[in-house]
DNA sequence: TGAACGCGTAGACAGTGTCTACGACACTCT
DNA sequence: AGAGTGTCGTAGACACTGTCTACGCGTTCA
């Protein structure tokens, strides 16, 4: 009588049960309560393996940063042998991260939800910052700006043409069908026009 | 016994409050029960004036909005004859508003917690990307790229450098100390090196 | 067989946003 | 002048939230 999948565990069911429910519900409806009841247990249960609110919330979204990165390093491994192609991988990979799995998003960059603000920064950020950092130095070994200071920047930018598209703001600039160009100005930008 | 500066109506204090107590406290603290308190009425006074909760916060947003667009304003008119200097002033204008205001920035761009989710957006950003997209098209000319389309990019890249640097997500990349060659580089990727 | 313990239940508590009924007050109209 | 009519804020209820606590059920170990 295997109604749900597998027994795996109450703590990583809640973690799948919250997935699915940031996924259909958005970022706002992570109620500690109602993924109890999704999942099928009473409202104290989730507290014996996540002793707040935010570490449970803090578990679901590490999956997001999971899944992100994994998806970055594919995009990258993809392209072996050209950063420039790789760099574009990159950010493709993110921005349709962001636009595909909202909900998911949204809770990653929500801070106010997340306890000790680094669970995923420091844990997957960091070394995909690094590849981004290696990437840029290799791909633009001419110029004389500091490789970490135009990934940073290169970064932010990413960051804001997935926040802002997202919730649409940046619509009026390019027309409402593709962040392509914007994407494609991005990296123009920070990384010098495409050879060709 | 003006114990409060003056009486000007129960609607504008209300925000007044709020202003405050996301300054002070930071846009979590932002509870309807909380600003009534501190605006000395009862929780349900705010009613009378602001149907949901959202709409009062949205109007708390609107001050900052204004207050954003005002600062940038001024920046701008401060380099009046040089586009690549209004640039740079916008930009540092925006950043130091973020960094300043914290907890304001965080409400303006939460958009869960504002209503029809274009209030400032379409009032004050839109007249303000407008100037963007001006200046842009004056500050590089020669260049073949669409003008929408760089201060798109350049807006969302201003955006991401505030955010990011605003949680610390950032420091690591350039150092704990200033955003300063963040935003420089940002200026010179999108813009082009700065004439001398 | 008996004790210990992991694991989930269930109720309480303070806090929240929203809704409703109810008063105090001022102002107008005849 | 007196009655009626709005405006504006109060106060209580409701459902919901996160956290805390005491309580059981079951298994496992000695």
């Amino acid at each position: 009588m295997a109604e749900r999948e597998q027994d795996t565990g109450l703590r990583s069911r809640l973690v799948d049960v919250g997935v699915e429910l940031v996924d259909e519900e958005g970022a706002g409806a992570l109620s500690l309560r109602e993924i109890a009841r999704r999942a099928g247990v009473s409202h104290g249960a989730p507290r014996r393996y996540f002793p707040t609110h935010l570490s449970l919330l803090s578990a679901i979204a590490r999956r997001g940063f999971e899944s992100l990165a994994a998806r970055a390093g594919e995009a990258i491994a993809a392209q072996e042998g050209d950063p420039r192609a790789q760099l574009t991988a990159l950010a493709r990979s993110w921005l349709d991260f962001a636009l595909t799995n909202r909900g998911m998003f949204e809770l990653m960059f929500r801070h106010d939800l997340l306890e000790s603000n680094q669970l995923g920064l420091r844990e997957t950020s960091l070394p995909l910052f690094a590849t981004l950092v290696d990437l840029v130095a290799t791909a633009r070994p001419e110029s004389g700006a500091e490789p970490r200071i135009v990934a940073g920047a290169l970064w932010a930018n990413l960051h804001g043409i997935a926040q802002l598209w997202g919730w649409g703001s940046l619509q009026l600039a390019v027309g409402d069908d593709d962040p392509e160009p914007l994407l494609r100005a991005a990296l123009d930008a920070h990384l010098g026009p495409e050879a060709r």
